[in-house]
DNA sequence: TCAATTGTTCAATGAATTTTGAACAAGGAC
DNA sequence: GTCCTTGTTCAAAATTCATTGAACAATTGA
């Protein structure tokens, strides 16, 4: 864990809120819970949302709200939803979050980019 | 219905999300849940969270996000959640926000003056 | 009617947030 | 080693949000 996050019983909702309350990061969540069924998402393939600065300072909100958990892999962050945390700390209340999230459009025209880029690296 | 409310249905999530990401507006809710099982509360009971003009801004928000519902009384407004509507549009949801909100510092004092004057009226 | 109560409006200030771009650091590929 | 990719840092600018105070409107009660 390199970089800081909050423990799971320090995940305070007020923060929670505050941090839910943009779109970008709506957005993010909205990404996130569509892909990181098995290992998340890194960085780079939101770049769809907004700019490289403007992620790093977003995802950095999320995350120090405890809401997703970010892991190092090479140059590349490595972006997971803290789903059990948040599970634990307050129930069903993501879940919520999400299936508004994931409706998002900003999340599908991402996803659509996305997906299009991978044909183009695999053709 | 003097002043306008959403409707049920078009209570959006990512309004609702930016409304409550505010310490005051959180307060409010918090005071609310404590003191609306019957009728609410009016806008001056809630003075002790900030000044009246920051009042009127604070429950303008969360009346507009479709959270709470303001009913004029005379010169009084009443304010409720809007515990149904938010309920049906997000089960769960607002269980978990008041859960917190409650147990916020300035619920507890604002609550307290209220006790307060209101035996001091008694007297 | 007159005064007191309750809350709103408006414009202005202050504060916090978001966005941007240039320069940088760390790894990976060659 | 030398690029290239990925993402960060920093300071500045832009935007949005919260707060304040003075003046006002509406209602209530004496």
């Amino acid at each position: 864990m390199t970089l800081p996050h909050p423990e799971t019983d320090q995940i305070s909702l007020p923060n929670v809120l505050a941090a839910l309350g943009d779109d970008t990061r709506l957005a993010i969540i909205g990404c996130l819970a569509r892909s990181d069924i098995v290992s998340g998402l890194v960085c780079g393939q939101l770049g769809g949302l907004t700019s490289k600065t403007n992620l790093t300072y977003h995802v950095a909100k999320l995350r120090e709200a405890g809401i997703v958990h970010v892991r190092p892999e090479g140059t590349k962050r490595r972006v997971t939803l803290r789903r059990e945390d948040l599970d634990a700390r307050f129930p069903g209340f993501l879940d919520t979050i999400i299936a508004t999230a994931v409706d998002l459009p900003q999340v599908e025209s991402t996803l659509a980019l996305l997906n299009q880029q991978e044909r183009a690296c695999q053709a």
